[in-house]
DNA sequence: GCAAGGTC
């Protein structure tokens, strides 16, 4: 008899969080795991049963995905390519995602001498497309099978659950091409039209305007409609026109009670005179009277189960933290055990999801022990239903915290999530609606109060309680009330206010403007760019570029702004999705047509010129253009101290740390780059008082400076443009 | 120096 090698299967999931519980389930605990080479996966293995023999499985995963596409490298020349060669001429390459974390070689350590592979990408296009990247890497190096025997197998799988995992080991089927196939071409399209558009516009008025702030002019297909929302709020509210309103308004009282003003069941009316003739009509009579009383008790409903976007929207509007800021935190929060995965789409707990287990870890907690006892005791409300996409559960906390061990903003966020899972399995909040309708000569009033029933939920999340208000009098139909007064208030319309990064989030999912992952990218992608600075009440105001952009696209092809530019396109990668439309057709096609909007919008960038004109100063105007900061590429201004006498000087160099925007730390101070890496040497500053300070010296092009070693001990002020404001600590 | 999408 022939012994047969034991075979093997290599798995593969998305990430390495996934990896863990897939294997978990499916060795039914027995796995036994190592770190990879890349020290950031992990390898499960275990013995089991896979086509009806004995085989030895190995679980591992990616971390997102494994490659991503570029330029080949002569086109990334800023100088020597045309941005229009970048639609077709311009070859591209697929090149490993993250070098770090070499996973291509990685998944051929592991892969060597596999028989087969399955597939645990995530189920989605991503994760199809992923698939074939994985393929790619690791079929060169599989042990080749018998022919005709199937050796590479997709799980499909709707959560991470054992039986949805145990089914789809069950029920493999294949990687789909097609799927796979709409990514490669968004990839394509989104490479290609973003980076022909950045850098046409970027060159086009860099160094033309002194004072335009910014070192790169970026377009995307996501990015831009986000910024068109700022400034299509920032246009209503500037075109705006106030309009006056009149009101009447009427105070009645009954006995001793305090008086109670009415609100006017016509609400409003935009003519004086109109207004004088109702409050004419209302005077015929002294009296108010009770034409009913109706009390309604109304629900407040607890809320779902927490998602990644909703948590960004309470961060932002209750925290006052940016979604990229809360994205860190909370992956912080995720990897040291505090919370489940932040990442997900999900808003419904899966049926055996340990509800009470989870709970009862919070039962120590001193600020919300009593609410989380009080529900262990009478028992917890069954979770509203929420949606299912398959991707992980929702974001919950995972044992007790102290504010001591998570610092404050960690805390915080935890904060919020352990508040709102709780609120989840809470009774929802109820409250009495009384409503009382009068009728004062022939117009008619009415007056609302709520009163508390039960808080339920609300007591865990007390910023969505029921205000406390005066009781409404006791009185029933038919009931007289004295009139104290009834006039004519002048009062008028107010413009909106500034978006909130909370309603921004909103629009962008409503128009498929991003992902749960990619939405903190874009907005911090236009405050990054100058394009939005954040208010107070993190408020999204549009800068004069910003505004200018926008506007300008609006004039040449407000296809380029709209949301619809992203929609349309998806509908077509679909199309290559289901198989219905050809992948090279579609991708051709859909090049073509922004091919020529490029070309149509470089013929007409006078007319955005015109508006930058508006607003910005040409560089002649500005004084003489100072060099770049190189590291931000910003030009550099000249900044004096006011009320000093000490001059300071410029600077920006390696010794801060520059995000090109307004804020810089200072490091600890490295020795200046060796001017022998330096393309070019410094140029000599001229004139620099010693006494009291540093010797600085201006940043070149290449952001060398010469004695920067010295640079610890300054005071930094200020921070603009790419430049640093410093004087001496000392 | 550029996009957007995964994830660390």
């Amino acid at each position: 008899q022939k012994l047969d090698k034991m075979r093997t299967v290599l798995m593969v999931a998305e990430k390495p969080s996934l990896a863990q519980s897939i294997a978990k389930i499916l060795s039914k605990g027995s796995c036994t795991s190592r770190k990879g080479l890349n020290g950031a996966c992990s390898v499960h293995e275990y013995n089991g049963n896979f086509q009806s023999q004995t085989v030895r499985f190995k679980m591992t995963s990616v971390c997102g995905h494994v490659m991503s596409l570029d330029f080949i490298g002569k086109y990334n020349n800023w100088d020597k390519v045309d941005p229009a060669e970048l639609f077709s001429k311009a070859p591209t390459e697929k090149k490993e995602a993250n070098p770090k974390l070499s996973m291509v070689k990685f998944l051929q350590v592991e892969a060597r001498g596999c028989d087969y592979v399955v597939l645990w990408l995530d189920c989605d296009k991503e994760g199809e497309n992923i698939c074939f990247e994985v393929l790619d890497a690791i079929q060169p190096v599989m042990n080749k099978g018998i022919v005709r025997e199937q050796s590479v197998f997709r799980a499909k799988f709707s959560s991470i659950t054992d039986t949805d995992i145990w089914n789809a080991m069950n029920r493999l089927g294949e990687p789909n091409r097609n799927e796979a196939l709409s990514v490669d071409a968004r990839q394509e399209l989104d490479l290609r039209i973003g980076c022909a558009f950045t850098r046409f516009q970027t060159k086009y008025f860099q160094g033309k305007y002194g004072n335009l702030d910014s070192s790169l002019i970026s377009f995307g297909p996501c990015q831009t409609p986000t910024l068109g929302f700022c400034v299509e709020r920032h246009d209503k509210i500037q075109s705006f026109k106030p309009e006056t309103y009149w009101v009447l308004q009427a105070k009645v009282f009954k006995g001793k009670d305090t008086p109670l003003t009415l609100d006017w069941n016509r609400v409003r009316v935009f003519d004086r005179e109109v207004g004088q003739m109702f409050v004419n009509l209302a005077k015929i009579s002294k009296e108010a009277k009770v034409e009913s009383v109706s009390k309604k008790e109304k629900v407040k409903q607890r809320p779902q189960a927490l998602n990644t976007v909703e948590m960004l929207r309470v961060a932002s509007s209750a925290l006052g933290m940016g979604p990229q800021h809360t994205m860190q935190i909370a992956e912080r929060l995720y990897t040291q055990g505090y919370i489940s995965y932040p990442r997900t789409e999900t808003t419904l707990y899966h049926e055996n999801f340990d509800l009470k287990g989870t709970l009862k870890q919070q039962i120590n907690n001193t600020i919300w022990a009593e609410e989380v006892k009080a529900l262990l005791s009478t028992g917890i409300n069954r979770p509203r239903k929420g949606n299912d996409a398959g991707d992980h559960p929702p974001i919950t906390p995972m044992r007790s915290a102290s504010e001591g061990e998570l610092g404050s903003d960690g805390w915080r966020l935890y904060e919020y999530i352990t508040r709102h899972f709780i609120a989840t399995v809470s009774q929802d909040c109820k409250y009495l609606q009384t409503t009382i309708d009068f009728k004062i000569g022939t117009e008619a009033f009415s007056c609302s109060g709520k009163t508390l029933i039960s808080p339920g939920y609300t007591t865990v999340i007390p910023w969505q309680g029921i205000p406390l208000e005066e009781a409404l009098p006791a009185c029933e139909c038919g009931d007289t009330f004295t009139v104290e007064e009834i006039k004519l208030v002048e009062q008028q319309t107010s413009p909106p206010h500034y978006l909130t990064e909370a309603e921004l989030i909103t629009l962008m999912e409503k128009h498929g403007i991003g992902t749960d992952a990619s939405i903190p990218v874009h907005i911090n992608n236009i405050c990054q760019r100058n394009y939005v600075t954040v208010e107070n009440g993190r408020r999204l105001k549009p800068t004069n570029l910003g505004i200018v952009l926008v506007h300008g696209y609006y004039k040449i092809d407000a296809e380029l702004v709209l949301p619809t530019i992203r929609s349309a396109v998806e509908k077509q990668l679909n199309l290559i999705a289901q198989g219905k439309a050809n992948y090279q057709q579609v991708l051709q096609h859909t090049l073509e047509i922004f091919k020529r909007k490029f070309h149509y919008f470089v013929d007409s960038i006078t007319s955005m010129d015109e508006l930058m004109e508006v607003s910005f100063s040409p560089i002649a105007a500005t004084g003489k253009p100072l060099s770049r900061c190189g590291k931000c590429h910003r030009f550099m201004k000249y900044i004096q101290v006011s009320g000093s006498s000490q001059s300071v000087y410029a600077l920006c160099d390696s010794v801060f740390s520059c995000d090109g925007l307004g804020t810089v730390q200072v490091a600890t101070a490295s020795p200046a780059p060796s001017s022998a890496s330096s393309p070019r040497p410094p140029t000599s500053v001229h004139g620099v008082p010693h006494s009291g300070m540093f010797k600085l010296h201006h940043v070149l092009e290449n952001g060398i400076t010469e004695n920067t070693a010295g640079v610890l001990g300054l005071a930094v002020r200020k921070w603009s443009a790419g430049l640093v404001e410093v004087h001496s600590n000392k």
